[in-house]
RNA sequence: CCAGACGGUCGGACGACCGCUGGCGGUAUGAGAGAAACCAUAUCGCUAGAGGAAAGUCCGGGCUCCACGGGAAUACGGUGCCGGCUAACGGCCGGCGGGGGUGACCCCAGGGAUAGUGCCACAGAAAACAGACCGCCAGCGCAAGGACCCCAGUUCCCCGCCGGCAAGGGCGAAACGGUGCGGCAAGAGCGCACCGCGCCCCUGGCAACAGGGGCGGCAGGGCAAACCCCACCGGGAGCAAGACCGAAUAGGGGCGGCCGGCGGGCCAAACCGGUGCAAGCCGGGGUGGUGACGCAGGGGCAUUUCCGUCCCGUCGCCCGGGUAGGUCGCGUGAGGCGCGCCGCGAGGCGCGUCCCAGAGGAAUGGUCGUCCCCUGCUGAACGGCAGGGACAGAACCCGGCUUACAGGCCGUCUGGCAUU
RNA sequence: UGGGGGAUAGUUUAGCGGUAAAACUCCCGGCUCUGACCCGGGCAUCCUUGGUUCGAAUCCAGGUCCCCCAG
């Protein structure tokens, strides 16, 4: 349990929210997001392809955005949902104040609070 | 001081807040009659937490499974001066030979070309049993022509024939040794000296090889990162190895119950025939039952054909294998650091000391501050502002190689300039 | 993880030790009143760095990128 909400890790969960739910494009990032029918914690789950850089890179990536989801959701916690945070080269020279903020309108531009 | 060569080493520092993973300890809950212990989860505290290349995956090993009676050979792949180091290596160290640099030093796949095959374009006469284009020389001929003032001519040139030669010219990356002297009609290792080359001997060295002497009289062009020959090495697969636990569904085995695509067997009923007065008996018949006997069909025995052989439906219970998933493998190791001894060195030996990452959609982070370094602008020193801080992220482990890399530090050495 | 293959003009491919070839595209010129067609000409660090060789796109080694196969 690296995170209150549940990580995403299965491929077939990836695919599911990618094709059944809704996407949100940031400047920092991409957020899909795709509404349970249970009411349980939120799961989320991230991806950061080899186009974005090296490993290092990647890595540097996916921390920030674990760092700014972690962040966020400890303040507003949501259900019911599953999102799938993407890192886009924005994601690594944004500065954070400014990528918690996309991570928050992308929400609120899915309805999820 | 400047320029350079080689080796080693570091890979920003400190702090605050919020987090992550492992370990240890405490507390609470699961928990059942209770206690202890164990396990799981949550939470609190302490503690540890990426590299010199973690990278590329190019070699070598450990480890695990599979195969295999031993050995050898063939094929395939790799390696290729000599000696040493090492668990091993295609690695490293020390030598040797060749090449480059004024030098420190650097670079080299560097065995075999009288085992064979093949290739050497263009140019050039000729490119590998040598041969002779121009040319040089001797002899013979000399019709015509020329030179020698004219004529003549046993003269010369030119020309032709035959022969000797390989110095010179020219081509080429390379021309069947090089330079010099002698010699000769002209020449030629034809002879001599030196150099090169080959063979033999001696000396030094473990050896590669080096030095010296003698002989040969030049034979044997180059290319093996062309085929090849020789010597040596190599069983295969890889932690998704492998071991253990183990859902749902399907499938396998055992036991029991039930019944069927064709054929035939057996049993029984309707019905038919025969027989008998009749009960009945005999034969046919086959709606039903029985038993998995045969056939068909399907499947397994690596693949295809044939043959052979084994298996076969459905329901219930039990059993074992095994998929998803989980646990282990998984970090005490060819281990780090320090000291001493041996060795030119790679390295070896001994003593002391330390325990030092273990994830699994994958922890080792996020934000901020101070300092350090670099760049740009501004600026009288000082300073101010802005931007940047290399290459790059463990995935079973270890020894190497290769590649990437901002900047800094230490040591040894070389060349030049200046000073004493 | 293990194995195999490729990189040549703008594009698709030849070439396998000795002048780098073809088709299409593009550019220039010609033809035409203009355009097309047609005719002539042009367009190459042979991915990169070293090495072997007299000579390398070709052979060997290191690197970069791409593709394919098996698990």
């Amino acid at each position: 349990m690296s995170l209150p909400p549940e990580r995403l890790k299965r491929r077939p969960e990836f695919r599911l929210v990618a094709a059944k739910g809704r996407k949100a494009p940031m400047p920092g990032l991409v957020l899909q997001a795709l509404a349970r029918t249970d009411d349980g914690a939120a799961r989320i789950g991230f991806t950061v392809t080899k186009k974005v850089g090296n490993a290092v890179i990647r890595n540097r990536t996916r921390r920030r955005l674990k760092e700014a989801a972690r962040l966020w959701l400890a303040e507003h916690p949501a259900a019911g949902v599953d999102l799938v945070l993407i890192g886009r080269d924005g994601t690594r020279k944004r500065s954070f104040g400014a990528l918690k903020d996309d991570f928050c309108r992308a929400l609120a531009k899915m309805g999820v609070t």
